[in-house]
RNA sequence: CGCGGGAUGGAGCAGUUCGGUAGCUCGUCGGGCUCAUAACCCGAAGGUCGGGGGUUCAAAUCCCCCUCCCGCAA
């Protein structure tokens, strides 16, 4: 088929490689405008665009999409089909109109359940035990399109957004693979959503990344697993960001909340027990063991884990 | 030149302001205690203090240059 591919960062990569590898006409390939990152502020192409550009194929990276500029070069280009994942942007009806067969998306979730930008962490940061991938036809709203396929997945107990986001990123290329088949066969279900029953992801701000020990373990140790390997938890002690790498529950020691229990593991009070940091990283520092982290902190005793400025 | 932190025995840190025998919490090894132990007691090994140059009687510490690591911001 000719496909119009949309996508931007890893998560949309093996996607990409599945259209290329099982032989579509990739007309074209839409990307974000590169993005200044890192130390030095360097220019950096989204991942997407390195591998088409790998591939030879075109890549564009327009600021605007409702300009109708856009709509009319894909009329003229004239795809049977569009396939969006992680694009980061919503799509204008002239644009999602344009492809003979429309466009299909494809999202790290069960829909309906975490519609929007940040499915994977929310449901490690919910303490789902099962997640998975869906394949829809897009229309005008967020995450709301007709649905095609699903795939399911469990989520391990320890496993961190950024495991799950390797995992679900192979499962979503296999299930597009599986979904275009289907189209290009005219077999393709396309099941509305029931939208009661849906739930939102909205993007990860740096806000939540700050622990609240008034929350219990259980809860705490899940948003530190759903926000590895970014932007992270974190905390503050004596004045110094930490970055919470993996914690677990430690529901047995009881203190006040911010606390830090002992002088040997990093094992801070919450509500209705406490957590231990397993791994952790000062600011400035790599990561680290807890344990070492403590050691070297020469403790006196009643120091407080605590948000940024308290 | 976006802002900033860091490099000290195997790990995490102190010591640098006011140069003068390199220290702490662990780990490792040996011994002891114990029914036993990741617990406790005793002892030991292990460091050209990131690299180069300079000042000095003397530099982890002061001056200059370099390399590497990381946090913020985007």
């Amino acid at each position: 088929m000719n496909i119009v591919f949309m996508g931007t960062p890893d998560f949309a990569v093996p996607c990409l490689e599945a259209l290329i590898d099982d032989g579509h006409h990739i007309q074209a390939v839409f990307s974000q405008p590169d993005r200044p990152k890192g130390r030095g502020y360097k220019l950096s192409p989204p991942p997407v665009k390195e591998l088409a550009q790998a591939h030879e194929i075109p890549v564009y990276q327009p600021t605007k999409l409702k300009d109708g500029q856009v709509a009319a070069f894909l009329r003229a280009l004239a795809p049977d089909l569009a396939v969006v994942v992680a694009y980061g942007r919503l799509l204008p009806a002239d644009i999602l109109s344009a492809p003979r067969l429309g466009c299909v998306n494809v999202h790290a979730s069960l829909l309906p359940r975490l519609r929007g930008a940040a499915p994977i962490q929310w449901s490690v940061i919910g303490g789902d035990n099962v997640t998975g991938v869906t394949t829809m036809y897009m229309d005008a709203g967020l995450d709301t399109g007709d649905l095609i396929l699903a795939r399911e997945t469990p989520i391990g107990p320890d496993e961190t957004a950024g495991e799950l986001f390797d995992r679900l990123s192979a499962l979503g290329a296999r299930v597009l693979r599986d979904t275009i088949g289907l189209i290009e066969s005219g077999t393709a279900p396309r099941m509305r959503q029931d939208d009661t029953r849906a739930t939102y992801a909205p993007m990860i701000d740096k806000g939540m990344a700050i622990l609240d020990f008034n929350k219990t373990p259980k809860e705490i140790c899940c948003l530190v697993r759903g926000l590895n390997p970014a932007p992270m938890a974190k905390t503050t002690l004596d004045g110094k960001l930490i970055k919470i790498l993996a914690a677990a529950p430690v529901p047995e020691i009881l203190g006040k909340p911010g606390a830090i229990l002992d002088t040997q593991r990093f094992i801070v009070a919450c509500k209705d027990g406490a957590v231990e940091f397993l791994t952790v990283q000062p600011e400035g520092k790599k990561a680290m063991s807890g344990a070492d982290f403590i050691r070297g902190k020469r403790l006196q005793g009643g120091e407080m884990c605590r948000a940024p400025g308290l």
